[in-house]
DNA sequence: AGTAGTGATGTCAGTAGCTGACATCAAGGG
DNA sequence: CCCTTGATGTCAGCTACTGACATCACTACT
């Protein structure tokens, strides 16, 4: 079984190589040049797999993309949007179960790198954008579809934050469940009626205000 | 009286330079250096100013991000979080108002070029956490304070786009409205129970490969 | 077998974004 | 009148990224 001219998988060794290297000298202080060499190839081929520098740390995320789209498109019929996109950010946990600790060392890194937090964000926004568009397709009209997408994504952001920073280490899963049922009481009841019952959590008791 | 050493307003020359290259030229063939030139300065110069090419074309975020921290800051005791958060995306209209030309040109922009959507992103990404400390400040606890901010930024983000398409031009305020109306109603009535009546017949799931 | 094609990679040269270090020079204060 | 200061200019350099072209093992077809 002769072995192609080529190691195989260049594209994961140039990620490994990346990851290691951003963790051991830093993001900006490892040349793109390094994680080539690192990688037994040149810079020019890491450029053939990657668009830019950043995206070697975003490997997972078209898999994520098609996740959310294939779950809200066979939604059962009649499912609520929100529902639907509650599904989709349901079916993205199994990408981060039992890598909490590697998810963690990204985080550190996109925390140090403004740049990379941008990547991140529009990677975030391209799937509520196409998670909208899979509403629609389901008949979901506008702006109703690009809400609910939206403030799904929302959700999975704060979400995986807590979940990353959650000493009791509850699943992924828990705490989107959670975020949606804040994200539930906070739009409940709001607008220009406030409630006769104060919701829950008075840090200082006030008056009701209406506006 | 006379002038300072220097023409003034650098800032400002620069920033309406890169505009009028951009639009004239496109945003890549416009190098830093035309855009210094046209405004009489040099590339250094520009760098000084913004820290980046794509930053010139965000010179009112910071207004916007004070605007929307006093606003929240300022609301009366017991105001409900999202009820807070909707007085800052009012703020905020009066930065557009009577600018949607100009909005449009600029969103022209951002719509040809993935890296200045990113800087978008990550300028209302800013915003939302600016919010959502603010709302902690008042004593909003997490994650009701993340949300609430998240949920807003969402709601601004899809009623900014609607503004600028709205063929009948209204408010940018009135689309604010209607989004949060939105919001509320994608978030009421759902969880576990489906409605019992399917909404419209959904395409066939066809096959769609994006990005 | 011989040959032509294909695909992943390498080589090279060039552009432009961005930075650090240092120079300049008018305005203002003492 | 000198000294400081702040906005700008000059210069050199790094590196991310790109286009054009070469290479060369492997494949497929004749």
């Amino acid at each position: 079984m002769p072995m192609g001219r080529w190691e195989p998988n260049a594209r994961d060794r140039l990620a490994q190589a990346a990851m290691t290297l951003f963790q051991e000298h830093g993001y900006d202080r490892t040349t793109v040049e390094d994680i080539a060499a690192r990688a037994g190839l040149t810079e020019r081929t890491f450029f053939r797999y990657f668009t830019d520098k950043k995206e070697v740390l975003f490997g997972g995320s078209d898999a994520l993309h098609e996740r959310i789209v294939t779950t809200i498109a066979e939604a059962p019929q009649g499912t609520a949007p929100l529902d639907a996109v509650a599904a989709a950010l349901e079916a993205m946990t199994p990408f981060f179960k039992d890598r909490r600790d590697h998810v963690r060392a990204r985080q550190t890194l996109l925390a140090a790198h403004a740049e990379l937090r941008e990547r991140e964000l529009i990677k975030l926004a391209s799937m509520a954008s196409a998670a909208a568009d899979t509403l629609r397709k389901r008949g979901v009209t506008e702006p109703t579809a690009s809400l609910a997408a939206e403030a799904g994504i929302a959700v999975f952001k704060v979400a995986f934050e807590r979940w990353l920073e959650d000493p009791k280490a509850q699943d992924l899963s828990r705490h989107i469940q959670l975020g949606l049922d804040e994200l539930r009481a906070v739009t409940a009841s709001t607008g220009t009626v406030p409630p006769a019952t104060p919701p829950q959590r008075p840090a200082r008791p006030a008056k009701a205000s209406r506006r």
